[in-house]
DNA sequence: TTGTAAACGAGACGGTACGTCAGGTCTTGAG
DNA sequence: CTCAAGACCTGACGTACCGTCTCGTTTACAA
């Protein structure tokens, strides 16, 4: 009488679902996404897929949960200099970025989290950004930036936001140069010319 | 026998076309959105859509040229004062975006964009903030500015891509306020305390 | 690991979208016959239709195999008289075809055998009369039949024929009376006048 | 202030109108012509052909009309032997109706007459059979026929009637040959074996 | 000559139906 | 009780024609 009865979950079935959803998504962005096309591809029942997800948004968020997507967010170095590891960090995302495939998928779940508001809360979470690298910066001295504590938040929005900025431009107006925004978002470096 | 033969192009047509589609979108968002709901509320058949569009994309874009759809852009205030002017037309900014409708049409846009190149390259021309606000920024002299001329654009990429990170998130988590943002992106201003 | 598995075809359906199928032919005819309008009336999705008959032709013949049609066809008398017995078919026959709703279904139906070979055969096949009516002139004595046994077909085929041309007639002119056509098909029988 | 103002009615966009008719019909079938079809191969405006005759049928009719259909009917042959006459004009006939081409435009043709009256009635009344080959048996002695005058009508539906019959069957099955039409519809001549 | 009225080609228009595809639900039989 | 398979109803897709309606052009009678 209690919930364990019948057939268990088949974990296979799971990650077989995950994966089609990663493959498809990366092949036809979010809204050519089916769940037929999802099924088919991992050799699974329309079923399946509604009764443990039940719509497009909860497989896409699922994904990002469990870490299949390319991330944008890995863990930024810490040598001591707050400028040079911030431009280290935004120029690779950058990279990241503007590569075609992952370029594709970035598209498709920013579109994602658009339509769906449970994606893009999925989204936020995830997006380490906010919190990898406002913890990287709150082990900055004050001098080392230009904002007080309560707008660390404030950095890393603006760091997120030009991100995305450069994911929705064409390829042919990339925006501004990690360096740009680093000189923007931190005061001048001891090093640095007094203008 | 040249090709002005024939009846002409209905200019109440492609206007009933063009409101409709801006209502249907902020109804039911974009990936909702059916040519044929777009056909049937401004009354017309579908086929005179394809004729002159032939994409959903492509009637969005259209939407923002035409100006239809609820613009963030407006001309920024210009009292002399940098840091009140943009700590003003963001804080409508963030007004506008709050609000229900217009965030749900905001979202679908982007969502729009992230699928839709075309979509996104119209949204950046559209996005005047590009431009009415680098312009603003532009009559600022030097030192109430933290960056030099060239990174006048990361400055404006910073302030939209900001608007952008609060669109997609939780209302429950708005993200900086406008005070804020300021704060990071301009220099204190002359009457500011000293840190 | 066979191919039994899915759902079962539901038999509800299929008989839903055959009925369906005469009620439109009645109402409107072959060529304003639409599988969305069958659908319709049957409560039905086109993609049942589609999956089980692909096309207009394919159903009326099913149709006419289930004898879902009023047939033209049935069992001809037999009181020892083959004139007698043959005038009497031949006249409700006629009665048949000249009714007003039979009439329509009718042509309908040689509208779509003319246009859709499938429907044609399907519709010689069940033309019961080349086997009804020849089984019942088969027991014929050979006095009674003016032509020998190999020709019964073109007999059968006369009788049928003199009935499509009334189908296709104009209600003022129905052609022949079934005394006229039984007068020329067989010989006068024993108590005819001489001449 | 009458009516024989503005331009005149062109016959060459009439005939054009009618070939192209013809020409559709034969290689698409009844239900597959469509007056924009027509007006393109005519090199006509829609507009034209609504003008003059406003549906399918009468378009049809009126190629009938104009004899542009390949003729079931021209004057069967006197050479005072009626069954020899007979059977050779039904056998030049069935050859005519076994031909391909031929076939499926009158197909199209009866199609057209079991979906429009109006068509039916053209058909009925071009349909020469029934005046040229009653003309033709009409000159036959009462001896040679065997029915009496008012059934000549009978006999030239039954001929008729043969004849559809045939073009609506598969040529798998023709039905039955001249010959045996023949012997069943006309007394046995002079020469024929008793029985 | 010059109206002016009708017919013409072209083709846009509001519609209906096409045949296909996917969505989400339900049923079946195997495991 | 889950799974794959797959039939089901729903509804949108993009296309093809329908029959109507301008357009600008061409023709030909009437003033």
């Amino acid at each position: 009488m209690d919930g364990k009865r019948g057939r268990k979950r088949s974990e296979q079935a799971r990650v077989a679902i995950l994966t089609a959803t990663v493959d498809e998504l990366t092949d036809k962005g979010y809204d050519s996404l089916s769940i037929e096309g999802i099924a088919a591809r991992a050799g699974v029942g329309k079923h399946t897929i509604y009764r443990w997800w039940g719509s497009k948004g909860a497989l896409i968020a699922d994904c990002l949960v469990e870490n299949l997507l390319p991330s944008p967010a890995y863990e930024p170095p810490d040598t001591g200099d707050v400028r040079a590891d911030l431009t280290r960090w935004l120029g690779e995302a950058m990279d990241l970025i503007d590569d075609r495939t992952n370029r594709d998928v970035f598209r498709a779940l920013v579109g994602a989290a658009a339509e769906n508001p449970s994606v893009a809360e999925a989204l936020n979470a995830q997006l380490g950004v906010l919190s990898a690298l406002v913890r990287r910066l709150a082990t900055a001295s004050h001098a080392e930036l230009r904002t007080s504590g309560g707008s660390l938040d404030a950095l890393a929005t603006a760091v997120t936001g030009t991100l995305i900025m450069r994911l929705l431009s064409p390829e042919s107006m990339p925006g501004p140069s990690a360096d740009q925004v680093v000189a923007l978002l931190l005061p001048p470096g001891p090093d640095a010319p007094d203008r």
